[in-house]
Parts: C-alpha cells; sequence; structure tokens
DNA sequence: GTCTATACCAAGATAGAC
DNA sequence: GTCTATCTTGGTATAGAC
C-alpha cells in the first residue's frame, strides 16, 4: 500500500489560485452557467488537471463556499456573537451577488441527500444552529431579546430569514435585504 | 400572416397529462434528475413531442410550478387572509418533498436574470408580498398583529422564512418548519 | 372536402461532465 | 474521447375551422 503523503506545496498552491479564480469566474458568469472546462482555462489546467485537485466540479463549488465561510469569519472576527456574525454576513453578501446566486443554487441543490455535498449542508446547519441557539439564550440572559421566544425556533427561523432573503434579493426587492433582517431582529428584541 | 388556432382538444388534454406526470415523475426521483427523455417516456412521447407543448425543459418545469400554484390556491380557498394561506401552503409542503425541491432548486437558479423563468418568479414575488402586506394591515387594523411591525417588512420576511424553511428541511430539522412558522407568526402577534 | 395550424417523430447538432 | 443531456431541424399525419 501506498502511504499518503499529502500534497505537495506547490499543489496547494494551486489550489488557492483555482478556488480563487473560481470565485471570480462565477461572480461573473453565475454559477450554472460555470462550466469545469471554462474554469480550467481560467487557471491554465486542462478538465482532468483541474478535476484533480478537487474530484467533482461539485466538490470544488463546496470547497469555494468552505472557503468563503472562513472568510466570512475572519472578516467579522471583532463582531460580538453569532447573531451579529449573521447580519454582518448578510449585509456583506450585499457586495457579492455570484456567491449569492452560488450559494443559494447549490444549497437548494444538495438538498437531495445522494448529492455529494449534502452531508456538508447537514454539518453546516446543525453548526449554525446550535451557535445562534447559544447566542439568543445569552442576549435572554442578558435581556436584551425577547423571553418568550424559544431559543432553537428563533436560531432556524434567522437562517431561514438569510437563506430566504439570498433567493429574494436576486429578484426585485424594494428594499436592502441587510435592513430587512436588522428590522426584524428589531422586532424580535422587543417583545 | 398564419392566423393562431389555439391548442386542439387533444393537445389540451395531453398538456394536463403531462403537468400530472411530471408532477409525479418529480416527486419521485427529485428535479435535478428528471430528464425530459424519462417524462417523455412516461406520458408516451418522444422528447421532440414533449418539447412541442412546452419549448423548453425550464419552461415545463414553470408550468408544473403554476399549476402548484394554483392547485394551492383552490386547495385553501377557506383560509381567511395570505398570512394564512402561506401557512396552510407550508405545512402542505411538508407531504410533497419532491415539489420542494423543485420550487427551491428552481427559484434559485432563476434567480440570474437571463433565466427564461426569472420574470415569472419577479411577479410571483410582488404579487404574494403585496398581498401579505395587505394582510397584515388588515391584521393590524384588526388589532391581531404587532402594531410596531412594517406590513412591507413583515410581508418579505415572511416569504424569506417560508423560502428559507424548505430549504433547510431538506436537511436535518429538529423541528416541523410548519409549528416553526406558526410559533413565529405567534411572536409577531405578541410584540 | 379543402386547407393549414397543431400534434408529433427521427435524427442529429451542440455542449457539458468526467 | 466517451457518454449523456438538451434542443433544433425538417419532416409527416391529423384535427377541426370554413
Amino acid at each position: 500500500m501506498a502511504t499518503s503523503r499529502g500534497p505537495y506545496a506547490k499543489g496547494v498552491a494551486k489550489r488557492e489560485e483555482i478556488l480563487r479564480a473560481a470565485l471570480e469566474v462565477i461572480a461573473r458568469h453565475g454559477y450554472r452557467k460555470t462550466s469545469t472546462r471554462e474554469l480550467a482555462a481560467a487557471v491554465g489546467l486542462s478538465e482532468a488537471g483541474l478535476l484533480h485537485y478537487f474530484g467533482t466540479k461539485e466538490q470544488l463549488f463546496e470547497a469555494v463556499l468552505r472557503a468563503r465561510d472562513e472568510a466570512d469569519r475572519s472578516r467579522f472576527v471583532d463582531v460580538p456573537d453569532s447573531i451579529g456574525l449573521l447580519a454582518a454576513a448578510v449585509r456583506h453578501n450585499g457586495s457579492v451577488p455570484g456567491l449569492v446566486e452560488l450559494y443559494s443554487t447549490f444549497s437548494a441543490e444538495a438538498g437531495d441527500p445522494e448529492h455529494k455535498s449534502h452531508d456538508y449542508f447537514v454539518d453546516r446547519y446543525a453548526a449554525i444552529r446550535s451557535s445562534l441557539a447559544d447566542a439568543a439564550r445569552a442576549r435572554q440572559a442578558a435581556g436584551t431579546f425577547s423571553p418568550s421566544a424559544d431559543p432553537e425556533t428563533v436560531a432556524t427561523a434567522l437562517i431561514a430569514l438569510s437563506d430566504g432573503l439570498q433567493i429574494q434579493s436576486q429578484y426585485d426587492l424594494p428594499a436592502d435585504p441587510a435592513d430587512l433582517f436588522d428590522n426584524v431582529l428589531d422586532l424580535l428584541r422587543d417583545s
């Protein structure tokens, strides 16, 4: 048996270059219209060469979304709790429509239990839900959040609100989704 | 000039048969995995014959969603206002996972302004938003809804909540999405 | 019964995943 | 390169208005 040696430094760098390029191409052409062919051309690789790094098109897009989560976390390190983090992310989404389209489409498609990225979203939703519920409990203890609201319910609803606003923002929304999200949070503080 | 004669009785019947069959096949196999070939076979047509009626696969799926909206409206005629209608639809969605997958995926994909069904969703969202805002105003006037909530904001947020719950329901949700939706409505009544 | 738009099919062009 | 998917082209057969 060959023992796994892990990626070489060159491979790591190429991976990052591919992720950056994928982000850029997706932002311009959208998710559905971005082919592996086009992506390969953008980084100077053959299609086979590109897929060597990520296995399938889907795993590549999953990697792009993981990279975005990571980037958001480090962009908003100073935000006090995960409810605030979600609000900041919703606001930031307004400036990256290509990523919003990727996230919306991909999270809907991966709803199929046989989709390669299904488990990624199961884990991601569970983690966010748990951390939002913690934040809701902390805010309730501090007296800055509706005491009658069930934390788990609030957590699930806030995620749904964020996801749903990302979809609606692709159509003609009369207001800024981020302002809307903040307004709903205000309602929950006062009820 | 060729004057349009409209569809023959046979064509009208076949159209309905196709929509019914599409609903069933999509409910079983999901949206992404349903091919025009499979759909054509299910109604005893060639692919070209199938596409003769709807032009493209996308227009066929749009027709399926229009038929669903129509079916929901007649299923819930006795529901007093459109907020109640949305709540009833969310509850009903729990029994038709294939349609939920179709709706989630398709509404995300059609976010692309060049998608053939983009305008359908623009109109649909605008209509639902307007009717939900009317319902919120009526409930506020009747004293059964938070007076501090802006009706337009509530309308957009309720749609987002419904859409987002449809996505999350495809993963491991700890609670029933319909109960969750009702709980959020309760919070809005008391605030 | 004539006429032509509608209903439908066979084959293939095109394009993307892998 | 191979396989699979959508959609077009170019046709024939039939419904149904007149």
